[in-house]
RNA sequence: GGACGGGUAGCUCAGGCGGAAGAGCACCGGACUUUUAAUCCGGGGGCCGCGGGUUCAAGUCCCGCCCCGUCUACCA
């Protein structure tokens, strides 16, 4: 026998041994197995005649099991292994008496990480272990590489995001993460749907890229040669619904942003964005609150949790706060009383707040949020009323033009909603996206474009709407206790290598 | 984009003072019929991220580049 080790040898090594599951017969890439049952089930159907029947506990539970070996330990005449399936781990037992010399002999050519199945009987060895007495076994999948290490597991970050699957092998608990991601989504759907909103889906691919100040990712259609850009939000189509005469919808799917990346931020990140006829932007925030609490609660199992050190508690009600109120508590300055850029940039940079040159009035108190008040925005809350600025499709405060009927959620610290009153009088929709092509005019790429086919629509009459989009990434970060997007995000991108 | 930290065996990590590349797991061979991070004996395995430079000698020092992370910047 040669010896092996290189990753290049230990290839060719299991290579040989799966020709030679092949050689006897024993197809080692099987078409279907029949389990009788999951790993997890068996297991506590076992513990149930433990209690019920413990004579016949101790002569075994027939079963047929399968899995992955995730650990292996011999002992000449006699073998265990561990296999796990996606339910729970259980311990075989192989002994040269009950499976057949030859048979036991086939041993020698499984490795961790390939996948067998077995049946025989499921009992307590000696020790107490629940294991399944092998009585036959055959080889489902042969793998070709070795497993990350049993008892570290694998803590890479790189290989953990590159490799997802290897994360999910060797860190099992990673697979809580996305249950726990894909419960809270469905909450969010059963919420809504009980509540008579329709889900819809609108494009993905806009000739010109809208409902959002960001920067898109440009492609090309070749049939139509023409440029077409991935969706930074789905806002103007879903109005575009409500023009028609759906009076609940929502999408909850992709969105991307061909921005930076951080721990808050992945190029390609979901959304869920709902509009409501004859709502406000107070009505929604009633809702907003309502059906976040349902779904946390549910997802969270509690109305107090932690994340990332900081203890966070749901309970109602949350707290709402004008905009311009939160930033006298928190930063101790005034901006509600000036419109002037100039005295606005004054008034931050008293409190150490950077100004660029590029930003207006709006940004400027935008910045003096981010940075002074939203850190302290441990448990939920809504800061509301927003400077018209920064807001080009939401509607102007009933009382106070110079402001929008416009509320963000904050938990945690992380920005989790954006709602409005949604602007519908065309004439003002016009208006506003006519600054932001001035503004994009004057340099700021991330600034809107003028949509006209979404003013046709305004033109031919949106009643009045209140809408609302959610960050699901940051959501799930909340709800999972994940510091960064991409552990919420099962493939997130990273550079090509 | 900037600062800091990291990249050494398939995995987890030492070595960082320039002087023959290490450990554990995994792998290969052997012993063992109740182990469970099994144990015991023996063995193999490295482009030390990539490319230059300094030096008699570089994983280690210097320069450039690539990739990852955190913070920051930009950005919802």
């Amino acid at each position: 026998m040669e010896e092996h080790s290189t990753l290049q040898e230990i290839i060719e090594n299991r290579i040989k041994k799966m020709l030679r599951f092949r050689d006897r017969g024993d197809e080692p890439y099987k078409y279907i197995f029949h389990r009788s049952s999951t790993i997890a089930e068996a297991r506590t159907q076992f513990e149930e005649l433990e209690k019920s029947n413990p004579e016949n506990a101790q002569l075994g539970l027939s079963a047929q099991l399968a899995g992955r070996i995730v650990a292996r330990r011999e002992q000449g005449k006699s073998t265990f292994m561990d296999i796990r399936d996606e339910s729970a781990k259980i311990q075989l037992f192989f002994g040269e008496n009950q499976v057949g010399a030859d048979k036991y002999e086939t041993l020698k050519d499984y490795d961790l990480g390939d996948f067998v199945g077995a049946s025989g009987k499921v009992r307590r060895t000696k020790r107490g272990e629940i294991t399944l007495f092998v009585e036959t076994f055959q080889i489902l999948t042969k793998s070709l590489r070795s497993l990350p290490e049993k008892y570290h597991g694998l803590t890479d970050i790189e290989t953990r995001y590159r490799q997802r699957y290897l994360d999910l092998v060797a860190n099992p608990e990673v697979m809580d993460i996305f249950r726990k991601r894909t419960q809270m989504i469905e909450e969010i759907r059963n919420y809504l749907k009980s509540r008579g909103f329709l889900e819809v889906e609108t494009p993905m691919l806009h000739p010109i890229p809208g409902g959002a100040t960001a920067r898109p990712f440009i492609t090309h259609h070749n049939a139509y040669d023409t440029d077409l850009y991935l969706r930074i939000a789905p806002e103007l189509y879903l109005k575009k619904l409500i023009v028609g005469g759906f009076e609940k919808v929502f999408e909850l799917n992709r969105c991307f942003r061909n921005e930076g990346v951080d721990t808050k931020h992945n190029p390609e990140f979901t959304i869920m964005e709902m509009y409501e006829a004859y709502q406000d932007y107070i009505g929604l925030m009633d809702e907003t609150e309502d059906m976040l609490y349902t779904v946390m609660t549910k997802v969270i199992g509690s109305e107090e949790f932690e994340y990332q050190g900081l203890k966070i508690s749901l309970k109602r009600p949350w707290e709402r706060i004008p905009l311009y109120e939160a930033i006298r508590n928190y930063a101790k300055i005034d901006l509600e009383n000036t419109r002037d850029r100039e005295e606005a940039k004054k008034i931050a940079e008293s409190i150490g707040v950077e100004i660029k040159p590029e930003m207006g009035y709006g940004k400027i108190v935008d910045e003096v949020m981010s940075t002074k008040v939203k850190p302290h925005l441990i448990n939920p809350t809504f800061l509301y009323d927003y400077p018209v600025e920064i807001s080009p499709l939401a509607k102007r405060k009933r009382d106070n033009p110079a402001l929008t009927e416009r509320y963000q959620l904050f938990i945690g610290g992380l920005e989790v909603c954006n709602a409005f009153s949604e602007l519908n009088d065309p004439l003002d929709q016009r208006e506003r996206f006519l600054e932001q092509v001035k503004l994009r005019e004057a340099g700021d790429e991330e600034a809107q474009y003028l949509d006209e086919d979404f003013l046709t629509a305004l033109e031919v009459g949106m009643p009045p709407t209140a809408g609302l989009g959610i960050g699901i990434d940051r959501l799930a970060m909340l709800c999972t206790n994940s510091g960064s997007i991409r552990d919420v995000i099962l493939f997130p991108l990273l550079r090509k290598i």
